[in-house]
DNA sequence: TTAATCGTTACAGTTACCTCA
DNA sequence: CCTGAGGTAACTGTAACGATT
């Protein structure tokens, strides 16, 4: 190994460990920055057999202790610097690989969760696909209990069997047009009794006036703001992050 | 007790050389 | 034979730490 090989020995203290320093008696003046490296073909490398007791020694302990270094040089007649330099070339090119692995791990979830963000895209256009129907079903059946016009005198009886039913206690819708109008089947002012009469909790309820309001806000992204100051969608602290939130994943 | 100095080690970055396609 | 890319042993500069003075 190294046969006729010249090493250098800076005086850079901090740089080598004197007493690993090569005592070569052909030890150079000239300047380190100056001083080549005379490697000779096939002498360069270690060996086999010194690779292999090295990974070894490596995948024990990646910092190698001094005496075991000693013994570990003297085993492999190698010089201390040398096994000293070789763990720590080591331990970068391990690092090196390291930041690799972690890096293709890494990718590897992002995949995953991209994956799963587009599923989850998909379901949502399905459901707002849905939701679409559903309010257009709703307008289209309001429309058509407007148009067939109203029997007074029938409803009074009917609001009479209502409110006989208020009487008993049980909470009823009241249909009363003067106050209301046409329009308010169920006004906003009677949501706690639509609550109590259908079970509803504030959430649900809340959706279901957007969905009567009949307007766009559940089927456009634009307007989902309205649901995160509910904490429907939470995380978002407005809709223009949520935006860029989107944009990201699009 | 505190500050200065020294020796040692680890690390990131670089250099020089070899191997191979 | 030449050449560029990649691998590797060795080097440089710097920082941190503990021991000593």
């Amino acid at each position: 190994m190294f046969d006729g090989g010249e090493f250098s020995c800076t005086s850079s203290a901090a740089a080598l460990n004197s007493a690993e320093c090569f005592s070569s008696s052909s030890f150079s003046s000239l300047p380190s920055s100056k001083k080549k490296k005379v490697n000779n073909k096939n002498t360069r490398r270690f060996s086999d057999e010194q690779i292999k007791s090295l990974e070894t020694m490596f995948e024990n302990e990646t910092k190698l202790e001094p005496r075991k270094k000693l013994q570990l040089a003297r085993e492999l007649g190698l010089q201390p610097r040398q096994v000293a330099i070789w763990f720590q070339n080591k331990r970068a090119r391990w690092k090196s690989k390291q930041l690799e692995r972690d890096y293709n791990i890494l990718k590897s979830n992002f995949d995953n969760l991209a994956s799963q963000c587009n599923s989850l895209k998909k379901e949502n256009q399905s459901l707002l696909l849905q939701l679409q129907k559903l309010n257009d079903l709703m307008q289209k059946e309001r429309g058509q209990y407007c148009s067939i016009g109203f029997d007074q005198e029938s409803y009074n009886r009917d609001d009479n069997t209502i409110k006989n039913k208020e009487m008993e206690g049980k909470p009823s819708l009241s249909f009363d047009l003067s106050e209301h109008g046409v329009n308010g089947v169920i006004s906003d002012d009677d949501s706690s009794i639509k609550a109590d009469y259908f079970g509803l909790d504030e959430e649900s309820d809340h959706l279901l006036k957007m969905v009567e309001a009949g307007d766009s806000s559940l089927t456009s992204p634009e307007n989902w703001g309205s649901l995160e100051d509910d904490g429907l969608l939470d995380q978002q602290p407005n809709s223009s992050n949520y935006d860029q939130w989107w944009d990201f994943w699009s």
